[in-house]
DNA sequence: CAATTTAATTCGATACTCAAAATAATCTTG
DNA sequence: CAAGATTATTTTGAGTATCGAATTAAATTG
C-alpha cells in the first residue's frame, strides 16, 4: 500500500530527484537540471537555492565548458564535498577493509588491516572491527558523528535486520552480531549487507537513471555469490539474505558443499571444488577451512591451458554447474541481462563453453533471446566502490530529501 | 528513476487511496476512510465529493450497522457497481471461459465454451475468441464500449508486451498474435497474461494492505506454474512471462519434458510425468498431446493409497522433484511464503513426505526458518477471480485515480 | 554602446492538504 | 419535549508546492 501523499511528499520527492541528477552528472548548471527532471526552471530555482543554504549544493566557480557562448553564460552546480561522510566497511577472509568518502563520492581515506578471521571468536569480531573504525577516523582526524552513513559489507548471509552474519566462509564462528556491539563502540550505525549485493548495487547505480529491468549478477571466486536487480531495484529477500546462489541445489544428494550440504552449486564451481575434481578427490572430501591460494588457481588454469585433461574437465565441470544454476534462474526470474565478475573470471574462457551449453541446454529459447550475458573484469574495489554507491544513495534518499536534516 | 512529483500526483495517489480503502473494506464511512487512508477528513470530504460527482462512488443509503448508537449517524460509501465493467477470458486446453464484473466486483455474465484448441491454426484463435467475446456481448446486451479493461488468462509463456503467447500447452501453434487482432475485431483493448501470475494477483490482492514481502504461488496440475510476488508486486519477467517454474531444469539431461526439453520439473511433477512413471515407462517416452483425464489421475492416486508400490513411488518422485525446485528457488528469492494449490493439490499428501525432506535437504536451514508454506484448497475459479481483481485495481490505479478520466 | 541571446529569478495563479471552526443529525436526559 | 451531549461532515483560512509568464542578469555581437 503506497501512503498518503502531502506536499512534503512532492518536495522530499523533487528534492531527491534534484540530488540524484546531480549526483549523476557530476555538475550541471540549473537549465540542465531542469532539463533532466522534468520540473520548471522555477521550482528547480526554488530547490537548488535551498539545498545551497543548507550546505549540501556550491555554485562552481569554474566556467562550465558549455559550447555556447553568447548570453548570460551558466553557473555549474555540484555536490558539496563536505555536506558528509559515508564510511564503508569490507570483512574478508583475513582482512578487514575500509573507505571513507565524502559527499561528492571522492575518497578520502583508506586503510586494510589484516586479520586472522577464521578461528576469531563471535565476539572479538565487531570489537576488532571497532577498533579498526577507531583507529582510522582517529589517524585522519574524523569525528564519529561527522560519519552520516556507514556499511558493512561481508560474504556470506547476512541478516540485514538483526545486523548479524549468520553464516560467513570468513569464519567459524557463526551467528556474530556486528552492527549492535559496532554502534556501541563506535557510535556509529552500520547497516551491514552482503556483498554481491553491493557489487550489484553499484554496477546499477551508474545506470540507475535508465535501468528499470532485471538483472543479477554472479561473482566467482572462493565462492560463488549472487546479486540481484529486479524491476531497478537490488533485491534483499525476506530476512535481508542475497540470493544464495552459491548454495542453490545442483545435483540432489549430490558432492559436498563447504557449508555441510550436497549438491551446492558451489561445490562444484568454486575454487576449492574445481581444485578438488582437479585433484582427482572424491566429491565427498571435506573442503579446505582457508581460502585457496591464487597461485593454486593460477598454476591449474596454466595446466588446463596446456591441455592437462583433468583440469579442463574440473573447469568444464565448474561451467556446467554454473550454466544449469543460471538456467534454473533464468527461467524463473526471466531477467534481461547477466554480469559475471570475481576473481574467477581469469578462467572464463575455460568454463565458457560448458557454461553457454548447460543454459542452451537447460532454459526454453524464448527466454533467453533478449538476455544479455556480459562479463565483467575483476576489479577487487568493485564491493567498496558498491557500497560507497549506496551509502550516498541512501542519503540522498532519506537523510537529505528531507528539508529538516540536521545541518 | 522516481519521475516528478506535482499536486496533481498528490491528488492522484490519495484519490487512489481513497478507492482502495473502499474496495478493501466494501463499504465505509468517510470517517473510517480517514483512519485508513491517514489522510485529514477534510481532505476525505474534498476526494469523496468528488468521486461522488464522477459517479464512481454512491452513498449507501441503508444505514452501516455501527456499534455507536449516538451522534450523527454516518453515512457508508460504496463503490458504484455501474461505474464500470471488467472482461476477464481464460483460455485453457479446450475451453474458454468469459466472466463479466462490475465496479463493485460483482460478476453480471459468465459464459464457457469449447474450443479443440491444440490443432487450431495460430490465427484462427483470435478469431474464435472474438467470436466469443462479441456473442456474450451481444446477448448480456453490453456494449464493447462500456467495457472499461480486460484480460486474457493464458497457460504458458505469453509476452506481456507484445500480446503473443509464446507457448502454451494448449496449442501446436507457436507465436499466437492475440490482443492486436481482438482489437481489432471487437474494439476492446485486451491485456494478455499468465494464468498462475493471475492466480498470485488474486490471492495478494485481498491482503495487499498488509502483505509486503515476497511470496511464491505453486501451481501443481497437468503442468506445474508459479506465480511471484516480490515485495508486495507480481513479478512479470524482462518480457512479460511469469516464473516457468514448471520448465526449470531439475535433472540435467533428464527425463523429456512436453516442452521438448530434457529434464523439466514438470517432466517429473505433472499429471503426465507422475503417470508415465507410474505405468513403467522409460523417461525418454513422449508426453501425451491432450490433458490427461482427471478420472485417470484419480485413478492413480487410489492405486497409491491402497499401497500400489509403483503410483506410490511415481508421486515420491514428485515431490522430490518439486522440493528441490522450491529449494532452488528459496535459495535465490528467500521468500516467506509459499502458497500450492491447483487440481494436484488433492494428491499432495501423496507427494508431501518427499517434498517436505527435498526441502530440507537442499536449503540451509536459515533460509527457511521463517518460510510458511500454505496448501489452498484447488478453487477452479481462482484465476478468473485473480484476472478480475487485477483489472479493478488498475482500473483504480491508472484510470479512475485520475480526475479527467471520461465519465 | 545598443541589440541580441541565454540563464536565472520573481511574481501571480492554482491546486492540494490540514487544523480549527462551524454545521448537521442524531441520542440523552431532566 | 426541549436543551444539552455526542458524533459525523463540511466549510474556512492558512501554508506550501508547482508552473507559466514576465522580469532581471550577464554575457557576446556588430
Amino acid at each position: 500500500m503506497t501512503s498518503k501523499a502531502d506536499s512534503d511528499l512532492v518536495r522530499r520527492q523533487n528534492r531527491h530527484l534534484v540530488l540524484e541528477a546531480l549526483r549523476f552528472a557530476g555538475r550541471a548548471p540549473r537549465i540542465e537540471l531542469g532539463r533532466r527532471t522534468g520540473l520548471s526552471l522555477a521550482t528547480i530555482t526554488s530547490i537548488t537555492t535551498q539545498l545551497i543554504n543548507e550546505n549540501l549544493l556550491l555554485e562552481d566557480a569554474e566556467i562550465g565548458h558549455s559550447t555556447i557562448r553568447r548570453g548570460r553564460p551558466s553557473v555549474d552546480l555540484k555536490l558539496n564535498p563536505k555536506a558528509a561522510l559515508v564510511l564503508a566497511l569490507k570483512i574478508s577472509i583475513d582482512k578487514f577493509e575500509i573507505a571513507l568518502a565524502n559527499y561528492a563520492g571522492v575518497r578520502v581515506a583508506h586503510d586494510v588491516k589484516k586479520v586472522p578471521t577464521y578461528n576469531l571468536p563471535a565476539d572479538d569480531v565487531a570489537r576488532q572491527a571497532a577498533e579498526f573504525v577507531r583507529g582510522v577516523l582517529t589517524k585522519n582526524g574524523i569525528k564519529a558523528e561527522q560519519v552520516r552513513n556507514a556499511a558493512i559489507a561481508v560474504q556470506g548471509a547476512a541478516e540485514t535486520g538483526a545486523g548479524h552474519i549468520m553464516w560467513s566462509p570468513a569464519f567459524k564462528a557463526q551467528d556474530i552480531p556486528l552492527t549492535e556491539p559496532l554502534l556501541r563502540m563506535t557510535g556509529i550505525s552500520f547497516q551491514l549487507a552482503n556483498d554481491a549485493n553491493m557489487i550489484a548495487e553499484g554496477l546499477m547505480a551508474r545506470e540507475h537513471y535508465e535501468y528499470k529491468g532485471t538483472a543479477a549478477v554472479m561473482f566467482m571466486g572462493y565462492g560463488v555469490g549472487m546479486g540481484l536487480v529486479i524491476d531497478g531495484k537490488t533485491y534483499h529477500g525476506a530476512t535481508g539474505a542475497a540470493a544464495e546462489f552459491g548454495h542453490m541445489n545442483h545435483i540432489p544428494y549430490g558432492a559436498l558443499c563447504r557449508c555441510g550440504r550436497a549438491g551446492c552449486l558451489e561445490a562444484y564451481a568454486s575454487d576449492y571444488g574445481i581444485l578438488r575434481h582437479a585433484e582427482g578427490l572424491p566429491d565427498t572430501a571435506a573442503p579446505p577451512s582457508s581460502a585457496v591460494e591464487p597461485e593454486v588457481m593460477q598454476a591449474l588454469e596454466t595446466a588446463a591451458r596446456r591441455g592437462d585433461a583433468r583440469a579442463l574437465a574440473a573447469f568444464h565441470k565448474a561451467g556446467e554447474a554454473i550454466g544449469f544454476g543460471l538456467a534454473r534462474m533464468i527461467a524463473l526470474l526471466n531477467p534481461d541481462r547477466i554480469v559475471i565478475s570475481g576473481p574467477g573470471i581469469r578462467a572464463f574462457d575455460l568454463v565458457e563453453p560448458a557454461l553457454k551449453a548447460a543454459i542452451a541446454e537447460g532454459v526454453v529459447p524464448a527466454l533467453r533471446q533478449n538476455l544479455k550475458i556480459e562479463t565483467l573484469p575483476m576489479d577487487h574495489d568493485m564491493i567498496m566502490t558498491g557500497t560507497i554507491d549506496k551509502l550516498l544513495h541512501d542519503l540522498d534518499r532519506e537523510v537529505f530529501a528531507k528539508a529538516d536534516h540536521v545541518a
